[in-house]
RNA sequence: AGAGAGGUGGCCGAGUGGUCGAAGGCGCACGCCUGGAAAGUGUGUAUACGUCACAAGCGUAUCGAGGGUUCGAAUCCCUUCCUCUCUGCCA
């Protein structure tokens, strides 16, 4: 959620900033800034209100205290419409910090300078690419037939027990998996990251403080009866954990990691996308976070992205980075790097990883705040990525790694694993 | 799930209708004391909003959250969330 102070500093130039997301941001800007006048005014007669009301209180209560009870009486009648006017602009002003409040959240955040103009993912910049993409046989496989072949995952016995985008992982499938979540959690233990085991379900608080509420309710697995909602990314609950904080600058940087199952209902989506485990409804990933200072958010991003580049080439897929444009950022982000690993088999590229800077669009819905060095209170800038998601390396390593003679095992994977081939 | 108790400032803890944003203690910060430190001692130590210069000052709100009663609520009433104890159930 933008600042209203910043808007108001910086309207033209957030504007412009907006029209990367093709968000005309002109009029609602205008509409916030008027609704936080009419904020301002109606606090001030509200307090202007109630201090006369407070003063005649306390006239009053002395008044008793002296036993002149006529006197006090005399008050008590003047109280009556100052307490009715204090209700009518409490409501109003209820009413314009809702109403301000609704408008912010249909605002994105704004683009970072770097985010490249563009409307759909055909516009997003590509800016590195490594790995060799490998040569396969003839007759190599997409990895759901693999999956089948090989007896590793079985998406019918899925459909079974849950419905479609619930696979069952078996054997060495069920094991490579496991092997990839430990490998992830340990690369970035070694990076600095401190591992968290947090809830799978959270209650609404947390999701309108990262920003899936209310911009992604429908996206959400939402469990009426308790009202708590399944974590679409460890995001959710690992943010969250320092929603409401006042931290110090010294506290800073703050890494996180933790591996969570994440459900996503993917409302609409259907075809060849969502083929075997290019799209699924409860998938693995291994998430980072961090919380920084304000003029270290960016240095950080990168470093993020250094981590991930190096899980991608230890593991030997290769891949490519976009920098995502306006269009396709997603609502709460400044800046956006995508990971894709080429499926060779597929012939396509699969997005495994997505990391961004929020600057303080989530940490002022979180009101995440720290005390700079000259105790100043500012909001903090949070990010995370991907590190990374389980199901689209799976296939991409099922895909890349394919022999005739089997799936090999990338090898640092294989003393996580304790084999190195599946056939 | 049932019965009971309780949620107060960074922490502990007092406060059951009237200058209570809240005693006292601990912690913390700064100063004094000391050769240095401890002890001792003095002062200070919440957040948000409004006014304003994102100063001081002033005003308003906040004692889990939300409503209500009252001229006045941390204190009374209702709703709700959470914690603890006992009982029950259960991985």
């Amino acid at each position: 959620m933008l600042q209203v102070s910043n808007i108001a500093e910086n309207k033209e130039a957030y504007i412009q900033a907006l029209k990367k997301r093709k968000f005309d941001a002109e009029e609602i800007f205008d509409k916030v800034l008027s609704l936080d006048e009419k904020r301002k005014s109606t606090q001030a007669k509200l307090d202007d209100t109630l201090a006369s009301s407070n003063k005649l209180s306390k006239e009053i209560g002395l008044l008793f205290k002296t036993g002149e009870h006529q006197k006090a009486n005399l008050l008590k009648e003047k109280t009556g419409k100052l307490k009715e006017d204090s209700k009518v602009y409490s409501e109003e002003l209820n009413e314009a910090v809702e109403e301000l409040q609704r408008l912010l959240y249909t605002i994105p955040n704004i683009p970072h300078d770097s985010v490249p103009e563009g409307v759909s993912d055909e516009d997003n910049q590509e800016i590195f690419r490594d790995g060799e993409v490998p040569q396969l046989a003839e007759g190599s496989l997409p990895h759901w037939e693999l999956a089948k072949k090989y007896d590793i995952i079985d998406f019918e016995l899925g459909n079974k027990i849950t419905g479609a985008g619930f696979p069952v992982y078996k054997g060495k499938g069920a094991r490579l998996q496991r092997a990839l979540i430990t490998w992830f959690l340990d690369k970035a233990t070694e990076a600095g990251y401190t591992e968290f085991q947090v809830p799978l379900m959270v209650n609404e608080a947390s999701g309108f403080g990262t920003g899936q509420l209310p911009d992604k309710e429908g996206q959400m697995y939402h469990v009426t009866n308790d009202d708590l909602y399944l974590i679409p990314t460890a995001e959710v609950p690992i943010t969250n954990m320092f929603r409401d904080n006042l931290m110090n600058e010294k506290d800073f940087p703050v890494k996180c990691t933790g591996y969570t199952p994440c459900f996503r209902r993917e409302a609409g989506s259907y075809g060849a996308h969502v083929r075997g485990l290019n799209r699924l409804h409860q998938f693995d990933k291994v998430e980072i976070v961090r919380l920084e200072r304000a003029d270290k958010s960016y240095e950080a991003l990168d470093d993020m992205v250094e981590h991930i580049k190096d899980l991608l080439k230890e593991l030997k897929l290769p891949y490519r980075i976009l920098r995502l444009c306006g269009g396709d950022l997603t609502f709460t982000s400044a800046l956006t790097y995508d990971f894709e690993v080429f499926s060779t088999a597929q012939d396509r590229w699969l997005e495994i990883s997505s990391v961004s800077n929020f600057e303080t669009y989530q940490a002022n819905r979180l009101k995440l705040r720290y005390k700079d060095a000259e105790g100043n209170k500012q909001l903090a800038h949070t990010l995370n990525g991907s590190a990374l998601a389980l199901p689209r390396v799976l296939a991409g390593i099922l895909e890349n790694y394919q022999t005739e003679n089997g799936i090999k095992v990338p090898e640092v994977l294989v003393p996580y694993c304790g084999f190195d081939m599946i056939d």
